[in-house]
DNA sequence: AATAGTATTATGTCCATACATAAAAAACTG
DNA sequence: CAGTTTTTTATGTATGGACATAATACTATT
């Protein structure tokens, strides 16, 4: 009709954008269906899909088979998280990265590792124990235990100078995982390393992953006071 | 060829997975191009493309054009988190949601604050903190600057039984945002409101969102000890 | 040998068409 | 009327073909 160029799929989310943000179409209302729109658009229906899916999967749209297509009425927002390797994450900043391994050594974890691990409570594991610094000052302390049933490279490992970290990342694939993330007051021990002061809020990130059904590795991350984890939305 | 071809999407992408997980095709290597896929899998490259996209959106596979498709050397973990209104959080978790207004005035904000939001230094906005409670028990405490020329109708409100989190999320639409997570210590007075210690470790998520060049709402979330944020890889 | 222009190539996307599938609505049945 | 079956409908996806685009590889020019 008026306006003949809607001849991509991302002309066709801006657009369907723009009306969701000029309250065309408001928080819970149906939108005309996708032949309708392709119609409108003068494209192709498989476009105006492209479009509506991308939406509905960034939580701005709720899709439903026969039901239609309708603005969230509770727009969730989805942040989303790059976990890198903290060596990129620091370089990332400009800084200059640093490690340094504190412990490494076989031993029967406490309970509440081997239980959340589902290895056998008397199994011995693998737990490193290392500091990433960035620009010489220190930037995480990392806490990990290591199922070599898992990793069998893993125990020919010394994580002097590579991080566990790393090294796993690349050469332990997992099926999934989960993570959290949460505050905690450090420790004497945690205060000292992170040269901080005691029951200083320090933020954790604690990592679990598995390989099928069997856990790979588990690991606490501890940032120095003052870190932020962000994102846009 | 033999293999009793991969009709769809879905399928083609397990097999995909299994290749990288079983180092078939290991970190950093390339792999073979769409149209070889699609033949091998008996599908049209259409269906290999569809797969492989949503792999390279989840970090596990990266793709340039020309350049081909290769997995990725340091498969980024794209933790997703739903940002949903607190209160169906709490719902979601099985408990009672209770809200409690604490404070709502008109008031020039420090200068930390309008000059993250690019408001005028002088110019005064609405400022409301809230508690949200889980079965009787403090959860968050919200604290909120609003900018009333974008949220026009937000002075009408008294936020006593809706929260801010909520109202916003239905009536002010905004463009764009930044989020961030980190670890505090607790004042007395968020400790007083929150019910914990003073200088207990709290988990805080800042939110800031804007609508074009205008920002809409700042706000940080302050959740009592022990609160965990937590998703799937 | 450095530079600019050209060819090649793998991914990115659009299209028309067809069929699949989930779920709501309507029709049917006891 | 409640419960069950059938129809309808909007989204979901597969296909082959075509062209677009970005980035590398190659070639010609200076």
């Amino acid at each position: 009709m008026n306006n003949p160029s809607f001849r991509n799929w991302q002309s066709v989310q801006e657009e369907v954008l723009r009306r969701i943000h000029a309250r065309v179409w408001k928080p819970g209302d149906l939108i005309p269906n996708e032949v309708d729109l392709a119609l409108e658009f003068g494209c192709a229906r498989t476009t105006v899909n492209r479009a509506l899916r991308s939406l509905a999967e960034s939580g701005l749209l709720d899709r439903r088979r026969k039901a239609g297509t309708r603005v969230a009425a509770q727009p969730v927002a989805k942040a989303t998280l790059d976990i890198t390797v903290i060596r990129m994450e620091v370089e990332g900043r400009g800084q200059k990265y640093g490690y340094q391994r504190i412990e490494r050594r076989e031993a029967v974890p406490p309970l509440a590792i081997s239980g959340s691990m589902k290895t056998h409570a008397t199994r011995s594991l693998l737990h490193v124990r290392a500091l990433h610094m960035a620009d010489d000052t220190p930037y995480a302390f990392e806490d990990r235990w290591i199922n070599p049933e898992v990793v069998r490279d893993g125990l020919a490992e010394s994580y002097e100078t590579v991080s566990a970290n790393e090294w796993l990342l690349k050469h332990a694939p997992y099926t999934h995982g989960e993570i959290a993330f949460s505050a905690i007051s450090a420790t004497s021990e945690e205060a000292k390393v992170l040269c901080c002061h005691q029951n200083s809020a320090l933020f954790a990130i604690d990592r679990l992953t598995w390989d099928g059904a069997s856990a790979v590795t588990k690991v606490r991350l501890l940032f120095g006071p003052g870190h932020q984890l962000r994102t846009n939305l």
